[in-house]
This record gives C-alpha cells, sequence and structure tokens, in this order.
RNA sequence: GCCCAUGUGGCGGAAUUGGUAGACGCAGCAGACUCAAAAUCUGCCAUUCGCAAGGGUGUGAAGGUUCGAUUCCUUUCGUGGGCACCA
C-alpha cells in the first residue's frame, strides 16, 4: 500500500463532509476561540496560489485550537457586493447575481479541495437579502442615532429630541452648523421638516450635500481610501470635486476612541502606524488676528504656537469665505486671475505636476496681537480649505512650504531660532532657544507652545484644538450591486423604513448604466423609486375630508377594514401635498381657544408628555395629540354638523379607536371658562393611559417602533408629497463591516445576532488577512462595533483582538525575447508569420551594448531567415529592437523554456510557428521539432505581482491533483513566515512532498508492507518526540508555521535513522500533524488504530500531545569554547558545575593551550548551558 | 519629502531573551542500487588559502557598545509598502 493521497484525501474529505465534522454548536461549555479570514470577493479569475495561504495558515491555528480543547469557530463566506460583477454585467448584460453565483460556486470547488475545516454551515453572503436585512437594519440603528460628545458615546436619537425640548442645542453644539443655537422654545417653534433636517445633522448616518470623489468613468463617488493619486483605485480613472448630496457615517466622532482602541489590540506596529497616519490627529491652537480695517478676525489653525513672532505673512485657503471682503481696491484684479487660475486646475492637476509655488496678494494686514505687527495676508492653493481653519500663519524660519513661499515672493523672514536657522531652508526643530520672540524669548521651542496657548487663552484670542485629518465616510455609491437604503425621500426629508419591512430587496433592472443627474441605475426603475402608497385600497366609502373642495374632487379613504395596514392612503401624493398644506394652514390658522390650551400643554408642560399640534394622522388632523399616549385632544368647533362631516367623524373615530387612539373633546366655553378642569382632565387621562409603545430593549430592539425622531410611523408612512426611495446603494463596506458578527449567529431572522451568541464569541481572536484593508476595513468594523456596543446591541467595542497579515505571494515571471523591426518613424514591423525570439544572453547583451544591431541582421542573414520568412519585405532603412513579453510561466522549467509547448500554448497563438535562437545561437524552426537540439532557450524572470495578465499565475487546483493537498498546505507554509511577501516557486514543492512520503514509509513499507509496532520506545525515541512537540506547540502558537514543517521533517529524519515505527512515538506525531496535514493524519491514525481521531469528531477530549519536559532533561553538554570570541573548539562538561571548575576543564584543553601559547588568560566567561569564552 | 518594514549561500529561508551564522528544503555535484528509468539511499555543498591538519574572511556598507553582535546604538546605501501641500 503505497501513499495514495488521491484515495486518502478525497475519502476523508467526503467522510467529514458527510458527518458535520467541522459543525460548530455556540455552546458555551468550552472556551470558545474565534478564528477569522477575511472573507473574499469571489472574483471571475478563481483561486491563484497566493490566495489560500492566510486560509491555510487560520485552519492549521483553528484545527490545532480544537485540539487543544476549544470550541472554535472558523467560518468562511463571501464579500459578494461589489464593483467588479457590475461592471462585467454592463458589459455583457449578464447579471450581477448570476456571474456572482458562479464565482462563488468555481471558488467553493477551488477551496474544498485543500482539506478546511470551515463550518460551512454558517456561510454569509453580503448579497444575500437575509444577511443585508441585517446590513440596512444596523443602518437605521446608525441612523437613529447621535454621538454624545459630554458622555463620548453613541446614543438615541430619542434622547436628543428630549434634550432639545427641554434645553435647546446648547450643550451639544450641531456637527454640521456649528454656529447655529437655539432654545427649547425656539425648537418647539419649528416645523417638523426644519426639526427633521436639524436632527439629520446629528445622526450618525446622515445625508448632506458635500464635496465628493466624483468618478465620471465608474459612474459613482468614492471613499476618500478608494481614491489614490487623483484617480480610482479600481481601474484609475480620473476623479474630480463634485458636489452632490451623500450619504456619510459620521465617523470623526470616533477618531479619538478609534486612536485609543489601538493601544487595546494586538495589530502589527506598520498597521496601527498606517490606521493613526489616516485618522491624523495633530494637537495645536486657533487663534484669532484682528485684520487691518476690517471687523472680522482671520482666524488661523497651527500646530505651532511657539513661533507666534516669527509670523511673516498669512495664508488663507482661494475658498476661504474671507477672501472677497478683504482684498483691497488695488488687489482685486490680481486675485479674481487668481481665483479663475485655481478653478481652471482639477485635482489630478495639482497632484500630479511638480510642486509649483502660487499664490496672491491680498492687499490686507492682519494684526499680530503680541508686538502688533501688521503681517500681509495672501492667499494659495497649498492652503486646503477644509483643514482646520483654512488659514494659516506663515513661519518661513520654521516651514519649508512657508519658506520656499517668502523667498519666491521676497517676503522677508524674521529668524526666531538664532543659529537653527541658516537662511537655506527652513528648521522645524523644537529644540531652539526662542529669540525674537517677545514674552517667549529665551524658552525652549517645546517648552513655549503651552506657554503661549496659555497667553492666547488669558487673552481670549483662541484656544486649544485638536484637529483631525480624517473625514466623514461617504457611504453612499451610485450603482447597482449594493444595498439598497431602507429610506424614503418626502418633502426633502429622509423616512427610515420600518424593520418590519427589511430586506429592501434590490429591484430587477434591464441596464445597469446610471441614472439621471449623476444618480445610480436604480433612478432608472420609475416603478421602484416613485412610491405608491395605495397598498390596500378600501372600498369602503367613508366620507369626504373636510378640507376637500369641488375642483379637487378626489377622495381619501381611511383604511378601517380588517386586515388593511392603518395609516395608508389610497389617495395620490397630490392630495397628501393637500392634507400637509392643511394641517399647516391649520396650525396658523388657530384658534384662540386652541392657542391657550397650547401653551398649557406644549414643551411638556404636562407632567413631562410630549405633544403636537395639528398633527396628521392617517387622513385625519386632529388639534393636538399625544403620540406616546395615543391621545387625541378636540377643541370643537362649530363644523361637525354636516352630512359628509358626521360620516367623517364616524369612521374616523371607529378607526381610531380600533387603533388604540382615546380622544378628549372640550368645548371653546370650557377652555374660556374652566381651564384648570380642562387641563386636570388631560393630565388624569394621561397618566391612568398605559403606554402602547414599549421602551426598546435589546432583545426586542426589532419592536422598537417608531423610529424615534421620525414621529408618528404613522404620519411618516403615509407621509405625502413627493415620496421617492434613494437610489444610491450602500458601499462594498457595509456588509464587510459587521460580518464577523454574523458569523456567530447565522441563521436568525429575529435580530443581527442574538447577543447570547456575541457575548459567548466575543471577539475576533486571530484575524488573518492582507494589509491592503489597513484603513478601509479594518477601519469601518472598528466603527461598526463601537456603534453597537454604545448602542447596547454587543458587549465588546474592539472587533479584533488580534491582526495577522499575510504576506503577499508574487509570482515569478518569465519572458521571452522578440526581435521587432521598425522603420526611422518608429513603427513596429511586426514579424507575424514567424516572429522571432532570442535567448536571455542577446537580450542581455543587446541591453549592455556588446550585440549590435549590425549582429542581429547578421544572425538573421546566417539563417538565412530574411529570404526564408520574406524578411526582405522589409522598409529600406530599419531598426531592430528587442523586447520582452511575459511568458506563461508553467511551460517553463526553471529557466528553459519548453518550445513545443510554447508553440501550442493556446495564451500565444501568434507564437506557433517562432523561430527560436538559442543560447549558443543555435536555431530553432518549427518544422523541425524532431532534430536533435543541444542548446536552450532561457528566459527572463523578475518577481512581479501575482496576476492573470502577467501569466504568472498558479493555480492550486493542478498542485493539489499532482502532489495532494496535505503537501500543498505545507508546501504553502514552508515557503516562508506568513506576514512575509514572498515569490512563488513550484520546484521546492517536490522537498515537501518527499517528506510526507517518508513519513508514510516510518507506518508502511513497499516491501514489507506494515511494519509499525507496539514496541516500547527508547529514551532516545522518546527524546525526538518531545523535542518535537515542545517546538511544534511554540511554533504554532507563534503562528511560525514555515519553523514548524522543518520541525516535523526534522523529526521523521531523525527517527527513520533511528529505525523508529513505533506506535507510542507515531500516534503522538500524527496529533502534531494534524493541523498541518489533515487527511495522511487522519489516515494513519486509522492505520495504527488510535483512540480517537485527531480531527475534530472527538474534541471533546483535549488529546493534543503534552510535552514532558524530564525526558530532555541532560547531565552535561558540548560547550563550544571560544578563544576572544571565536569558537575553537568543544568541550563536554557536566551542567552542575562550578565557574572554577569550568576554568580549570578548560585551561587543560589542548586547543585552549594552543591558543594561550604559554600565557594565562585574561579571564574566561561561562555561560551556563550556552557556552565558554576564554579572553586572551 | 515624511513614516513604517526589510537586506543572511545559486534560491526560499533558520538562528525565539546578545552566546557554535547558514537549521530545513530546493537547485547543484559525486556515488550506491538498476539492463535502464523512476523511486530510494549515502556523501559534498558560504567564500578563500591549504594535499591535509588547520587558518583567514563573511549576515547591504562604515563606525560604536560588549568577553562575545545577524540580534543593541549611530551614520549611510539598496529594496518594498504607506502617507504626501494636513499648517
Amino acid at each position: 500500500m503505497e501513499y495514495d493521497f488521491r484515495k486518502i484525501e478525497q475519502e476523508w474529505q467526503e467522510k467529514w463532509k458527510a458527518n458535520k465534522t467541522y459543525k460548530v454548536s455556540n455552546d458555551a461549555a468550552k472556551p470558545k476561540y474565534y478564528v477569522l479570514d477575511m472573507f473574499p470577493y469571489p472574483s471571475g479569475a478563481g483561486l491563484h496560489v497566493g490566495h489560500p495561504l492566510g486560509y491555510i495558515a487560520s485552519d492549521i491555528y483553528s484545527r490545532y485550537k480544537r485540539l487543544k480543547g476549544f470550541n472554535v469557530l472558523h467560518p468562511m463566506g463571501y464579500d459578494s457586493f461589489g464593483l467588479p460583477a457590475e461592471q462585467y454585467a454592463l458589459e455583457t448584460g449578464q447579471h450581477p447575481a448570476v456571474t456572482t453565483e458562479n464565482n462563488i460556486a468555481t471558488f467553493r470547488s477551488q477551496l474544498d479541495k485543500i482539506g478546511f475545516s470551515y463550518d460551512w454551515d454558517r456561510q454569509v453572503r453580503t448579497s444575500d437579502p437575509n444577511y443585508y436585512k441585517w446590513t440596512q437594519w444596523i443602518f437605521l440603528q446608525i441612523f437613529d442615532s447621535w454621538y454624545n460628545r459630554i458622555t463620548s458615546k453613541a446614543a438615541r436619537i430619542d434622547e436628543l429630541l428630549r434634550i432639545f425640548e427641554t434645553e435647546g442645542n446648547i450643550n451639544h453644539i450641531s456637527p454640521g452648523d456649528k454656529a447655529f443655537q437655539f432654545t427649547a422654545d425656539e425648537w418647539e417653534d419649528f416645523d417638523e421638516k426644519r426639526q427633521q433636517e436639524i436632527l439629520m445633522d446629528y445622526r450618525l448616518a446622515f445625508s448632506s450635500y458635500g464635496e465628493v470623489n466624483w468618478c465620471e468613468a465608474l459612474g459613482t463617488v468614492l471613499a476618500n481610501d478608494e481614491v489614490v493619486n487623483g484617480v480610482s483605485e479600481r481601474g484609475g480613472y480620473p476623479v474630480e470635486k463634485k458636489k452632490m448630496r451623500q450619504w456619510y457615517l459620521r465617523i470623526t466622532d470616533y477618531a479619538d476612541r478609534l486612536l485609543e482602541g489601538l493601544d487595546r489590540i494586538d495589530f502589527s506596529d506598520a498597521m496601527k502606524e498606517m490606521q493613526k497616519n489616516w485618522i491624523g490627529k495633530s494637537q495645536g491652537a486657533e487663534m484669532d488676528f484682528a485684520v487691518k480695517d476690517h471687523d472680522q478676525p482671520l482666524r488661523v489653525y497651527t500646530t505651532r504656537p511657539d513661533t507666534i513672532f516669527g509670523v511673516d505673512f498669512m495664508v488663507v485657503a482661494p475658498e476661504h469665505e474671507l477672501v472677497s471682503g478683504i482684498t483691497s481696491f488695488d488687489q482685486k484684479a490680481a486675485i479674481e486671475n487668481y481665483l479663475t487660475y485655481v478653478k481652471s486646475r482639477s485635482e489630478r492637476e495639482r497632484l500630479a505636476e511638480v510642486k509649483q509655488i502660487t499664490g496672491c496678494f491680498t492687499g490686507a494686514y492682519a494684526i499680530n496681537p503680541f508686538d502688533g505687527k501688521e503681517i500681509p495676508i495672501w492667499i494659495a492653493e497649498y492652503v486646503l480649505a477644509g483643514y482646520g481653519t483654512g488659514a494659516i500663519m506663515a513661519v518661513p524660519c520654521g516651514d519649508q512650504r512657508d519658506f520656499l513661499f517668502a523667498k519666491h515672493f521676497n517676503i522677508p523672514i524674521t529668524n526666531i531660532i538664532g543659529d537653527h536657522f541658516n537662511g537655506e531652508a527652513a528648521n522645524a526643530t523644537k529644540e531652539a532657544i526662542l529669540q525674537n520672540s517677545g514674552f517667549l524669548n529665551g524658552l525652549l521651542m517645546k517648552d513655549a507652545i503651552g506657554v503661549a496657548v496659555n497667553r492666547i487663552e488669558e487673552l481670549g484670542i483662541g484656544k486649544r484644538k485638536v484637529n483631525y485629518r480624517m473625514r466623514d465616510a461617504g457611504f453612499s455609491r451610485q450603482r447597482y450591486w449594493g444595498e439598497p437604503f431602507p429610506i424614503v425621500w418626502s418633502d426633502g426629508i429622509a423616512i427610515p423604513l420600518d424593520a418590519a419591512e427589511l430586506p429592501l430587496e434590490l429591484p430587477h433592472v434591464d441596464k445597469y448604466g446610471p441614472g439621471p443627474n449623476g444618480e445610480g441605475p436604480l433612478a432608472n426603475i420609475g416603478d421602484w423609486v416613485n412610491l405608491d402608497l395605495t397598498p390596500n385600497p378600501s372600498t369602503k366609502e367613508r366620507g369626504t375630508l373636510p378640507y376637500e373642495s369641488e375642483e379637487l374632487n378626489s377622495t381619501v379613504t381611511v383604511a378601517g377594514e380588517q386586515g388593511i395596514e392603518p395609516g395608508y392612503f389610497n389617495s395620490s401624493s397630490n392630495e397628501w401635498r393637500n392634507t400637509l398644506s392643511f394641517a399647516k394652514e391649520n396650525r396658523k390658522g388657530q384658534t384662540e381657544e386652541e392657542s391657550i390650551i397650547w401653551q398649557e400643554i406644549r414643551n411638556r408642560k404636562i407632567d413631562g408628555f410630549k405633544f403636537r399640534r395639528q398633527h396628521p394622522i392617517a387622513g385625519y388632523i386632529p388639534d393636538f395629540v399625544c403620540l406616546e399616549k395615543k391621545l387625541i385632544i378636540e377643541i370643537d368647533g362649530e363644523y361637525h354638523n354636516g352630512e359628509d362631516q358626521k360620516r367623517f367623524d364616524t369612521a374616523r373615530q371607529n378607526w381610531l379607536k380600533e387603533n388604540g387612539f382615546e380622544m378628549l373633546r372640550f368645548t371653546n366655553e370650557q377652555v374660556n371658562g374652566h381651564l384648570k378642569e380642562v387641563i386636570r382632565d388631560i393630565a388624569e387621562k394621561l397618566n391612568e393611559k398605559k403606554p402602547e409603545l414599549k421602551e426598546a430593549t435589546v432583545s426586542e430592539n426589532e419592536k422598537r417602533q417608531p423610529l424615534a425622531g421620525s414621529g408618528s410611523p404613522l404620519f411618516w408612512r403615509g407621509a405625502g408629497g413627493e415620496v421617492k426611495r434613494e437610489t444610491s446603494t450602500m458601499p462594498g463596506y457595509a456588509g464587510s463591516s459587521w460580518y464577523f458578527l454574523r458569523y456567530m449567529d447565522p441563521g436568525n431572522s429575529q435580530t443581527f445576532c442574538d447577543r447570547k451568541a456575541s457575548d459567548y464569541w466575543g471577539q475576533v481572536d486571530i484575524y488573518i488577512g492582507g494589509t491592503e484593508h489597513a484603513v478601509g476595513h479594518l477601519l469601518y468594523s472598528r466603527l461598526w462595533t463601537k456603534i453597537l456596543f454604545d448602542l447596547g446591541y454587543i458587549g465588546h467595542d474592539e472587533p479584533f483582538k488580534k491582526l495577522v497579515n499575510q504576506g503577499m505571494i508574487q509570482g515569478s515571471s518569465r519572458f521571452v525575447y522578440r526581435v521587432v523591426i521598425k522603420n526611422l518613424m518608429n513603427e513596429v514591423y511586426e514579424l507575424k508569420q514567424h516572429p522571432i525570439l532570442v535567448s536571455l544572453t542577446y537580450y542581455n547583451n543587446f541591453k549592455n551594448g556588446s550585440l549590435t544591431f549590425k549582429n542581429i541582421q547578421d544572425l538573421i542573414n546566417k539563417n538565412s531567415l530574411k529570404t526564408q520568412f520574406g524578411i526582405d519585405r522589409l522598409p529600406n532603412n530599419y531598426n531592430i529592437d528587442i523586447v520582452p513579453k511575459h511568458v506563461n510561466v508553467n511551460i517553463v522549467d526553471g529557466f528553459e523554456l519548453n518550445i513545443n509547448d510554447f508553440r501550442k500554448d493556446i495564451f500565444n497563438k501568434e507564437f506557433k510557428d517562432a523561430v527560436f535562437i538559442l543560447e549558443d545561437g543555435t536555431v530553432s524552426f518549427p518544422e523541425d521539432n524532431s532534430a536533435e537540439i543541444n542548446s536552450k532557450y532561457i528566459c527572463g524572470s523578475e518577481v512581479e505581482k501575482m496576476s492573470k495578465s502577467k501569466y504568472n499565475t498558479v493555480n492550486p487546483d493542478e498542485l493539489v491533483e499532482k502532489y495532494g493537498a496535505d503537501t500543498f498546505r505545507m508546501y504553502e507554509m514552508f515557503l516562508g513566515p506568513v506576514e512575509q511577501s514572498k515569490p512563488w516557486d513550484t520546484k521546492g514543492i517536490e522537498g515537501v512532498h518527499r517528506f510526507l512520503r517518508k513519513l508514510w514509509r516510518l507506518f508502511y513499507d513497499d516491501m514489507k508492507g506494515n511494519v509499525w509496532t507496539n514496541d516500547k520506545a527508547t529514551d532516545a525515541e522518546l527524546k525526538v518526540l518531545h523535542r518535537t512537540i515542545k517546538k511544534i506547540d511554540e511554533d504554532t502558537e507563534r503562528f511560525s508555521f514555515n519553523t514548524a514543517v522543518s520541525t516535523f521533517m526534522i523529526c521523521v529524519n531523525e527517527l527513520a535513522d533511528l529505525k523508529c515505527h513505533k506506535k507510542e512515538i507515531l500516534e503522538p506525531l500524527l496529533f502534531l500533524l494534524s493541523p498541518y496535514a489533515p487527511h495522511i493524519s487522519a489516515e494513519l491514525c486509522s492505520l495504527i488504530g488510535t483512540a480517537v481521531s485527531p480531527i475534530g469528531e472527538d474534541a471533546t477530549n483535549s488529546v493534543y500531545p503534552v510535552f514532558n519536559p524530564a525526558l530532555l532533561v541532560e547531565s552535561s553538554k558540548e560547550y563550544p569554547v571560544s578563544i576572544n570570541g571565536k569558537v575553537r573548539t568543544n568541550i563536554n562538561i557536566a551542567l552542575d558545575i562550578t565557574q572554577a571548575d569550568v576554568e580549570q576543564i578548560i585551561l587543560q584543553n589542548d586547543v585552549v593551550q594552543k591558543w594561550l601559547e604559554g600565557k594565562a588568560p585574561k579571564r574566561i566567561i561561562y555561560v551556563k548551558n550556552k557556552m565558554v569564552n576564554v579572553v586572551i
């Protein structure tokens, strides 16, 4: 029985699948461990050998932890929304859902072959409605939240409403418009729309007009991290700034917590550094400078207030609001010129060109508050409107840009740092002693910063200020293949859908092109966008509304029938407009009595209950309503006597009653004469009525209705006017910002993840993935986790405890070198029928000039190529060039090209009749491939990113087929440290395969059959085993899989040398090996009959071999003995020996004697268990 | 320009806390077995001087700390990555 890996691996994989060996339960009996891979985007190209690297590492670790007795969550899924599927749809018309499905099937079959221990029952896909239902739901929770800067925590909009109603916004300045303040009374007087606009400014997911990165070619906006050097990360298309309405996540509010959280998680320094950079926190001060002859001061932001006396000019951004006001008459024309110039330049031009110094003087002067110096104010594009205050104080002796600017425009430079400034370049030191600096003279700069800020604050002209480079995260895309926003727009107000209505599924579209006005494809589907608010038309006529006029001639039906959702209208949006405007009119046309009541009940004057006036409920507009208690108050007028009106009153009262509303009616006389009693009646009613709306709790979060801040659901449900769906979709990072939570409780239809499940699994213990997500995915996941934590849905605020970044496996590209003929205009005449390819040496010689144009001509002539292949039809004057061309690495053996395979290669059809000039100058013609050729065609090589277009991808399927999954897994690990990038080289895989076969032979010999025995192990064999146990355990724990593989090799080599075939030794070895090579381990375990299988089924016991240090104890050691630090000999010395004894033994040694040449040593250093060093 | 990695044989890499540099594997060379091939096994394999014994040099380069440095410090060069008018 030989090592038939194909059969073994297939059998075991089927067995594991049938037995659901890797099914994980949320059973809290065992300690948990969560090992997560970054889930892949299922691209059409399939896997290459670089993809599984991280998956194998995490699989080894999961299996290892499982053996050690942990309940290990190790799931896999797909990040299946995204641009490429949609681009593909645009080109081919294939629905993204279809291509995505196909791609996933390919991925899955490739993954399955490698023998992963995923619990596939927990699979998630971001594009699955059952998944994105909860992405939408979480979005709604974020929408329903604001950031309380006092408690540094997200809270519900409800709470903010209450604050506004009691104290206005004095304690919670709007993040949108910082200068905007209102009192509680003012808040009550704002109409609904205004209130909603204000609330929108506070929401953590908010919509606003802003400058966005618009990519015309992709037809969408992009987040900052999706734009690289002014072009789109995907596709490299130009990106411009554009003002559009967009959704954002208020990540800036979390800047500090995102920074602080980094201290509590185990990410690499590089990764933390990148996130810190992205957040870009800087400490400094904001201060006002008076502007000469103007009232408004100029506010600047600086991190170096200590340089205040070195300010020689001011620079404000061209877009700064003060520019037009302060520009002097003389400078007006120049400034306008400059502004025109700035506007004409795109973002890309600004980034692309060599830094130019441009700017223009405004003619205005700021006054230095400390010495009264007049400081000219300039504008220049190097100052950005969006950062700080959009204005800086320029200190040319300390800042290089300011220095260059001053030099360029001949602005005199004040030196405040003495010798530290040489007049040639600025010096940004903080170590200099200040000079020419008034009250700061003689202070060290870094000490002066605090002193200066204190003085600035004392004078009331500025204050300490922290600034962040990070901007709020754009959260909408004008694309199709993403989560639709669960939002409808009515009269400019964003109205969230109800949780019960989720998922809002992606509608089908016929074409994927952009919609009108920069909107996404969804905007093209009129039926979907324009909401039909007549889902349940009623036939029951209940009368006309009181305000209905003859001209409108329409009817509104209050839904009162069985089975009909309350609040829906079977009327057009026109009629809704009427309802709203009617309600508004009513507010204006309040009667005297209504005003009296309103003064008594507004602002929660009755026991804290909130009343609204003229607030529509279904088709009915009551005078006052307390939604919380469903209590309506009517002050009767005299219009209730008409026939229609009576029917209407009856119908609506029945409807209101059915829906839990109670009504109190008072007459005008009661209000005028018995106000106290009226109010008392209202208060009593309020207090006796049980609340209808439950407070939200975590487990009942879905029942939470209405969404706070949106007013009555009844109102918004039927909201009239133009009611349209949001047509943007969410960006790629939406679904990936919380998928690690869904794995914990993937099937839950009640909530995104039960709190019990998330409390059990908690943080991801090990997260493995590439560095490319440093600021995107990882930052957003951390943000969502923090928000969900603040809102009480989960119990931890950092998603990933430890992050391991796998390195990139690069491709080792191979090149052939093609001779091309060019005419003098450098136009290429390709030798189409018989292209000539020369071997590497020719190319190198050509590059370094030792092979000339003439040589190649000769070469061509000498081999009669000219006549044979029609090269004589060349232009009269021509040049020869040799150009490299990628060649499929799979047909190159090392560096030697397989010429016949090359001619047959489907990727290179044009070369099927190519002529090769080999290393020694021999020519290989297409016809004579039978002829014996001694020379070779040698390819050039280069290490590059592995990609299809470079023909350097290696498909894991083929390797698994040829060597087996176990060999493949171990070889990927053996390549080098997981974190390190390294080039792929298939050749070495043989060595690993040999190792597994050698292991197999410890159990089974082709000649002798079974060779394993039940004999008792010797000390030497136990020593080998326990050294291995120790090393494997340590290496696996610290993710050093490459050294672990080599340890296995050493162990098997040693056991083979010892001719050890003993079960006592081999069984523990198989357990150690099973995370790395699960199939062969399982097979051999069943061969020798182990008590439990190392693979999962019996993971209730901790079955991992335990290291016994006693077996490795030695009594003596071969000490390396060095003379003056150079090892000269080895001496065996007992371990429990004193320094004096060691010295004696050492000095008697021949080698040491020889080096001492009779002299006495200066010193003998003896480090127990390490070495001995003799100093002469 | 700034920040972060990283640099060891022909190649991938090892040396975990400053203690025998080059483990393990690939490639290569020599040999055994074989009609032959495959498979397997044995030996050699940083470089240099030497028949050998043995010695010199050697972890990008130059300095330093130390009895001892791939490891720590300073300077510098190369490579890879991130950020880039961020005041």
